[in-house]
DNA sequence: CGCATCAACTTTCCGATGCAAAGTACGCCG
DNA sequence: CGGCGTACTTTGCATCGGAAAGTTGATGCG
């Protein structure tokens, strides 16, 4: 037991706590279809040049596909999760929803003393 | 209204959404008396170094209050966060469990494939 | 006493990173 | 033809996190 060190989370893939990803990881995860360019920029608020970077990063990651066409004459970018990526986003999110577990638990704890027990 | 960006989480501050930060926050909310350098090193997993650094930034930020003093002849610093600390470190909290739950719900949603296409 | 060791931090260094601003390419009015 | 808008990409920069090295002082040992 040398290592105890219960707060230390390492689930917590810096590729994934992020919060420009992590944004589009939800919104990804939230529309099975894939999602043009516009439409990540204007559901996650980013710009244009983060969202290009971010997206990348998250490619190169093995996390989302890009698919680069065009709808017409325009260019349309489409993005998707992989399998890998969801499934890599759900471990990730199990991770989080740990985190805010302890720290509810330890806020309330510190928050005032001996508190009444709820039910 | 030209803001919609449902998923922009705005309130994750990157102050508080960091690893190492979530997980000395964490530890400082769940116990009350103020923790020493050490005790901290081996809740979150830490080197010294890191620790040194991550604290700096929490103090910079007026979250956590740190007071270098002295057991014996030993040094001893010890940490811990402050009313407005514990106020950001909730409010961060609240997005975080709105992130887990969007999510968690959007995971949930595409998982299962059966897209309404009809033709 | 002298020296090596350990504990408790701090400081430095470096590669990686996020963000913003500028750049590119192309289609579409008028 | 020439400006405008969309759809991205690239570049530049200042910041940041993490590893390693440095500092200070107490303690054990021969």
């Amino acid at each position: 037991m040398s290592e105890p060190a219960p707060y230390a989370y390492d689930g917590l893939d810096r590729v994934l706590h992020e919060r420009a990803r992590l944004s589009l990881l939800t919104s990804l995860a939230a529309h099975p279809k894939p999602l043009a360019f516009s439409d990540l920029k204007q559901l996650c608020g980013l710009t244009d040049g983060n969202l290009s970077r971010h997206l990348g990063v998250l490619e190169e990651a093995g996390l989302v596909e890009i698919h680069k066409g065009y709808e017409g004459r325009r260019p349309l970018t489409t993005c998707r999760l992989t399998p890998a990526g969801r499934q890599r986003f759900v471990a990730y999110l199990a991770v989080l929803e740990r985190v805010v577990r302890d720290a509810a638990e330890a806020a309330r704890q510190g928050d005032r003393g001996p508190e009444p027990l709820p039910a």
